[in-house]
RNA sequence: GGGGACGUAGCUCAGUGGGAGAGCGCCCGGCUUGCACCCGGGAGGACACGGGUUCAAAUCCCGUCGUCUCCA
């Protein structure tokens, strides 16, 4: 689509244009258009980004849900770095390549099939995108002739090539949904590759994969068999970067109008930069921010840690040119320049740049600090070992417990002429990852319940009830083995139950168990499939298979759980609000005796913040807002605006608790039924996970006021040990350090006058050398040791040993200005002959002895030593 | 979740079992008045915290806290 522009200037279709033209064209053929989902993936856990259209109907295509809609199209936000999809090291080499792009995709939910969605592919390239018919080639699979007999029939396509398993059978996962595809690829005439490509599929720049047209027909067995799905579907994608570099002819998708002004404000950063770097500085940036906006923040563990590697590598390519932050400052242009379409960018513009430019200080810290280190090994290595090649194990320690990137640490290396054992290296990485990779084996616990029909699973009837009858469905021992009769710590399966299982960081519920002639103790309650399992210490009489029993939660425990979760959601809302949106639950652990947050937020918290933020909870919680809970669709609920995370497995229908109207979040726990019966709330405890993850700790309820009562006491008991008010105890015990630092250093001066003055030593001559010999007491070593120094000082070429007994020690310190003598030896000698130990060097030595002798014994002990030379 | 490193003077750090150190900065005195002046003298330390091993710990071991870092 030209545009003609006073009449002679020809603009080509901008990026917004041709998003926008795809949305329409299939609004128009019957689409439903949905928004893209976050780049965190809601419902995956094995998955590390969203990098594709499909990714948020993947349960669609599964049949576990049943779609409202069955066409829709989305322009969707993909990041491929880290995972099976790994684009990161090929940024900056290729044309093509990010690590951050939008696909365009539309999709098919047993509708349309393969014939539809070729046409309206090849209708729109050509006829609205006016990409000319004769640069494009299709794709299909070897064996899918009915694809290819549709291309020729429906379409005026010059070329159909055949491709086999590699790159035109797509598949989920080892099993699942799978079937042919179809890709459409624009021959880059333009383009010269330097080598024979092999048509049409190259690695190089000359064929151009831009859109992917998957047709889901099979479904794969465990085995590896195909069988035919009953509803048939259609998942396509375009890499909309991809496909506005053909329509505006341009190099690279680097050069298409998004880019454009991005890469003006690096260029006016740092002019010098080089194309390479460019590329991968714009594609971080941009890959970062869109991160940062669906809170993933850079950290040391899981997505956040392939964003903070993101970050580095265009650091670390950027480096030569430029030694400050500048990303948040490129970061503000790519929030400008997308905000058009991707208008969340906006709200969250402050947040992008402030962890953009804390994560970049790092970086340039970290360099700062450990490159002339690194320098120094060189330097060092060079001037001691005549071997050209550099240890791998030193490198590798650099690049492991400094973060050093390894490329410049080679760069360092050949500029001295040295060199690296590169398969060393790699050597020392694996076996890095590999202990890394290395899990605590926990104990699984294998139960397993005779399955019958009334028997599916465990009936939880807990959110109503803390007591019920049930009936005894299995027993097991602690190790998992299936028994009988139970007795001593058994696992008990019952067929409904009132105990909470641990889940959603909420711990067991705790209570009673009663039958026929037996008690006992349930101290933790566990999920095991569909089976709540209690684990019960027996007090009374045996447990039996089908028994009835009566199952009581203990109220407190409970109680006291509740006031912690509830107050977790409304302290989940608080950060939120008081800190900002890009706050997201990383873990939480809610028990009686209090609660565990841990979020994704790049600083420490302020005592101004924690204040800020324990206010509004214990507003929330005096508003005493009614908590309610509903089921709903997992969809609907996000839709509401419910908190979701990633980690819980959810099913198609949802719990969702609802605070007043401060809180709503998807989970499965016991709460409150008005936030009121929290009482009060306090954060005890801010710490660091992890970098760009903090921890709160925090306590409710009758914990609290037990909490305020402790500290009370300690502050009472404390005041009763330095006998004054507790308001006046900070200025005493300020007093009471100062003074003891004054005491000390008084008292060791004091101690160096007495011993100079007490001393009265025999002086010996032997053999030119003077040994001074002195028995003290009440002296410690280190006063010893002021009085040898003096003694040196006064006597050339003597030797001095002062003997001390302190408090049941005999202390023993010698020194020498003579290099005669080796007071270590010495010292060994004397300590020996009275019983202990000791050592030291040639000019000082200490030990101690252990059985007390005369003074002219040791005396003439100490003499004969000298004569025997 | 697992691995590695670090924490010493105001700052940057050295010190791998034997007496707490250097450079810069600071204070005092002198020499000078050309740009990091120079020379002499001085102050400043719970060696992160707690426990252990040892005749002896900044140093070795365990734990806590804080910071950095690699991996899944």
């Amino acid at each position: 689509m030209k545009l003609l522009l006073y009449n002679r200037i020809v603009v080509e279709m901008k990026v917004f244009e041709i998003r926008q033209a795809f949305l329409d064209f299939f609004e128009k053929r019957d689409h439903k258009i949905l928004p893209s989902s976050s780049l965190v993936p809601q419902d995956d856990p094995t998955l590390l980004f969203t990098n594709a259209g499909m990714v948020q109907f993947k349960k669609y295509f599964l049949g576990e849900i049943t779609p409202d809609h069955k066409n829709v199209a989305t322009v969707q936000r993909c990041i491929r770095a880290g995972g099976k999809h790994n684009d990161l090291e090929n940024v900056g080499r290729t044309s093509r390549h990010m690590t951050f792009f939008e696909m365009l995709g539309n999709f098919s939910f047993g509708g349309y099939f393969k014939e539809k969605a070729i046409v309206f592919a090849w209708d729109f390239v050509t006829n609205f995108l006016k990409i000319p018919k004769e640069k494009i080639i299709a794709t299909v699979y070897e064996e899918d002739d009915e694809a290819e007999k549709i291309w020729f029939r429906e379409t005026d396509i010059r070329k159909v090539v055949r491709a086999g398993k590699e790159s035109n059978f797509w598949t989920m996962g080892e099993q699942g949904p799978c079937g042919p595809c179809s890709e459409l690829i624009v021959v880059r005439d333009d383009i010269d590759s330097g080598h024979e490509c092999q048509e049409p599929i190259c690695d190089c720049d000359r064929f151009l994969e831009i859109w992917n047209l998957v047709f889901m027909q099979y479904n794969m067995r465990a085995d590896g068999t195909l069988e035919p799905l009953k509803t048939k579907n259609i998942d396509t994608g375009m890499g909309l970067e991809r496909v506005s570099m053909i329509v505006q002819k341009v190099p690279s998708v680097f050069d298409t109008d998004v880019f454009v002004p991005v890469k003006n404000a690096v260029l006016n950063l740092v002019p010098e930069i080089d194309t390479f770097a460019l590329r991968v500085v714009m594609d971080a940036v941009r890959c970062s921010a869109f991160a940062i906006a669906d809170g993933i923040m850079p950290s040391n563990e899981s997505r956040g840690y392939v964003i903070r590697r993101i970050i580095r590598r265009a650091l670390r390519y950027s480096m030569n040119y430029v030694d400050r932050p500048f990303l948040n400052e490129v970061a503000k242009e790519v929030v400008n320049t997308m905000s058009d379409f991707w208008t969340h960018l906006v709200q969250h513009s402050d947040i992008i740049q402030k962890t953009l430019q804390i994560e970049e200080e790092r970086f340039f810290d970290t360099i700062s600090r450990v490159l002339p280190i690194f320098e120094k090994e060189v330097s060092d290595f060079k001037k001691e070992i005549k071997s050209q090649e550099f240890p791998a194990d030193i490198v590798f320690a650099f690049w492991d417990t400094h973060g050093l990137p390894l490329d410049v640490m080679r760069e360092i290396l050949s500029e001295n002429s040295l060199y690296l054992d590169d398969a060393k290296l790699e050597n020392l990485i694996e076996s890095a990852k590999k202990k890394a990779k290395k899990k605590e084996e926990k104990i699984q616990i294998h139960i397993s319940v005779p399955i019958s029909s009334e028997t599916s699973g465990t009936e939880f009837l807990g959110y109503y009830n803390l007591i019920s009858d049930a009936k005894v469905l299995g027993i097991y021992l602690p190790d998992g083995r299936h028994t009988d009769i139970g007795n001593g710590e058994i696992l008990v399966i019952t067929d409904k139950t009132p105990f909470y299982p641990e889940g959603g960081g909420q711990v067991g519920d705790v209570g009673f168990i009663r039958g026929d002639a037996f008690e006992g103790y349930v101290f933790d309650t566990k999920k095991v499939g569909e089976f709540i399992v209690h684990k019960v210490k027996v007090k009374k009489g045996n447990l039996r298979k089908d028994m009835k029993v009566i199952l009581e939660v203990d109220q407190n425990h409970r109680e006291q759980s509740a006031k912690h979760h509830t107050t977790t959601h409304l302290l989940h809302s608080a950060l939120r609000k008081i800190l900002g949106t890009h706050v997201r639950q990383m873990g939480s652990l809610v028990e009686p005796k209090r609660l565990r947050f841990d979020f994704s937020h790049p600083v420490q918290l302020s005592d101004s913040d924690i204040q800020q933020i324990e206010n509004l909870v214990n507003t929330w919680i005096m508003a005493d807002y009614e908590v309610s809970h509903e089921y709903m669709k997992i969809d609907e609920a996000i839709r509401m605006g419910a908190l979701a995370f990633f980690g819980d497995k959810y099913g198609k229908i949802v719990r969702v608790v609802r605070i007043g109207d401060v809180s709503l979040e998807l989970c499965g726990g016991t709460h409150l039924s008005e936030s009121g019966e929290a009482g009060i709330f306090k954060i005890v405890r801010e710490s660091g996970v992890s970098a760009g993850v903090r921890r709160l700790e925090a306590i409710a309820g009758w914990e609290l006021l037990k909490y305020v009562r402790e500290k009370e006491q300690f502050i009472s008991e404390l005041s009763k040990i330095v006998k004054v008010s507790p308001s006046e105890l900070m200025t005493r015990l300020k007093n009471i350090v100062e003074e003891n630092i004054a005491i000390k250093s008084e008292l060791e001066s004091l101690k160096k006058e007495l011993i100079t003055r007490t001393s009265n030593p025999d002086i010996f001559d032997v053999k030119e050398l003077k040994i001074i010999f002195d028995y003290l007491r009440g002296f410690s070593r280190k006063e010893l040791g002021f009085l040898t120094d003096r003694l040196k000082e006064k006597f050339s070429n003597s030797v001095i040993v002062l003997i001390s007994e302190n408090s049941g020690d005999i202390d023993i310190v010698c020194g020498t200005n003579s290099t005669k003598v080796d007071c270590g030896d010495l010292v060994k000698k004397i300590s020996q002959f009275l019983g202990g130990s000791g050592g030291g060097k040639q000019t000082f030595a200490e030990g101690k002895g252990r059985t007390k002798r005369g003074r002219s014994e040791i005396a003439d002990y100490i003499k004969s030593l000298f004569e025997q030379i």
